[in-house]
RNA sequence: GCGGGUUUAGCUCAGUUGGUUAGAGCGUCGGGUUGUGGUUCCGAAGGUCGUGGGUUCGAUCCCCAUAACUCGCC
């Protein structure tokens, strides 16, 4: 069958797993490494499509699980499909909701920080399944909507069955992401859960995309997702099960610190084939994460941070990251950033962009968006040149020191 | 002019049958947010309880006076 998407490797950078290349879509290009603009629910929030545009996206993911319980994914089939019903011509991906396992399930509201604090954690929460709104069974998951409770269903063949409704080019298989708490053994069960759901998902897109061929429809791309945990020998297992399958590229799932990004991400990418696009799920909010991610191997990102923390007033610049809403820049009559091409610093200032965060006005949340977006898909698109002209490592010294200054974590060292 | 009510944090108000560091919501200030979370979470600052007397071991609370605001009546 003719492939869905092609991936080419244009450079390499030596002594490193980082690359940069070319992903092929039917709806475009996708320049790597690339930064994947969040659309969780079919919408980069705050913003058109036409500024996502603007500030440099290339593609955007939204997510299984949210358009499945709004507005359903027969609505967006019958739209013409996510791109068409969002009014977005770009590339795009889907997630397929196997995170909801996780963050609706064992974390939903028991304090446990997906990232930054898994210590303080409740441990025990890691594989209770009572109290919560999914339950995992090697069939599927059964959940409970967090919108209005109805009992739900999601499996391997279903998720896909969303996902080729919803017709995103790029889907992410159905996997299931293990408490970062979880002991080994449930790790090694879970693992096994998630390359059987693979190995289904695998059947049943194969079964959906010759659909898309007798009906003369694009087919659609499917990623396996490695999972592990913190542990080496999982991680590379699963790397390799999911290797020798035919899919079109990786998804890197699971719950680990930033500073794990050069043992688990390396060992993901060093056992994975190297012809296939690999996609980091989930992280991108700090410009380490971005740096380590490339070169560890990583050609894709997606994390919703930028724009969450544009909602919030946190506003990334190349010295750090401020807040806006602090009472300092009431007064300041300049850009965010005097250097910075987005829409929002070449009209605005931050006492403008103040103003609107203390007034509650919705554009405050636009103009921080655009440029939040704008500085990590920039950052990601500099990064990728920086390989090709061979400047990473200096480009990446120089970056980071002044964004972290004395806060510089060692492992961005 | 007479009678009633109110006066506690920047705002709107709780409260104390008199007893250690007087509370809330909003606002202010600061921080957080990594495959769910704009209207969210965490933390902090801020009051000689209108003013002046009195009673009491002790008063924001009881009594008296006074001021401001407010309602009603003439």
């Amino acid at each position: 069958m003719k492939k869905a998407m092609q991936f080419t490797v244009k450079t390499k950078l030596k002594s490193t797993l980082a690359r940069t290349g070319v992903i092929k879509t039917p709806h475009g290009d996708i320049k790597t490494p690339a930064f994947i603009v969040g659309g969780t629910k079919a919408t980069v929030k705050t913003l058109t499509p036409e500024q996502v545009i603007a500030l440099g996206g290339q593609s955007i993911l939204a997510n299984t699980y949210h358009l499945m319980l709004r507005p359903g994914a027969d609505i967006v089939q019958q739209a013409g499909g996510l791109g068409v019903f969002m009014n977005y011509a770009g590339p795009t991906f889907t997630d397929s909701g196997g995170f909801q396992v996780f963050s609706l399930g064992v974390a939903y509201k028991k304090g446990i920080d997906m990232v930054s604090h898994t210590e303080k954690g409740d441990a025990s929460a890691a594989t209770k399944s009572d109290d919560q709104l999914a339950k995992v069974t090697d069939n599927g998951v059964h959940f409970r909507s967090h919108i209005d409770g109805q009992k739900l269903m999601m499996t391997a063949e279903s998720s896909m069955e969303l996902q080729h409704k919803i017709a995103a080019d790029i889907h992410m298989a159905f996997d299931e992401c293990p408490a970062p708490l979880a002991e080994r053994a449930y790790i090694i069960d879970s693992l096994n859960r998630t390359h059987a759901w693979a190995d289904r998902c695998l059947v049943r897109h194969t079964e959906l995309n010759e659909a898309h061929v007798a009906a003369k429809e694009p087919l659609q791309a499917l990623y396996g997702i490695v999972q592990g945990a913190r542990h080496e020998d999982l991680r590379k297992q699963s790397a390799n099960y999911l290797g020798s399958k035919e899919f079109d590229g990786y998804g890197i799932g699971g719950v680990f610190e930033p500073s794990e990004i050069p043992t688990v991400v390396k060992w993901v990418n060093e056992t994975l084939p190297e012809d296939k696009p690999r996609h980091l799920l989930g992280m991108g909010a700090q410009p380490a994460d971005l740096f380590l991610g490339v070169e560890y191997g990583v050609d894709t990102f997606d994390c919703v941070a930028p724009t969450r923390q544009a909602r919030n007033g946190a506003i990334y610049t190349k010295d750090g990251r401020v807040n806006i809403t602090n009472t300092k820049f009431a007064t300041d009559f300049t850009p965010i950033e005097h250097d910075c091409a987005c829409y929002t610093c070449q009209n605005y200032t931050k006492a403008y962009v103040n103003h609107l965060f203390k007034a509650d006005e919705m554009l405050a949340f636009t103009l921080a968006s655009i440029h939040n977006e704008q500085f990590v898909v920039g950052t990601v698109d500099n990064i990728r040149e920086s390989i090709e002209d061979e400047t990473f490592f200096d480009y990446k010294k120089k970056f980071l020191q002044r964004y972290y200054g004395d806060k510089l974590p060692d492992f961005a060292k």
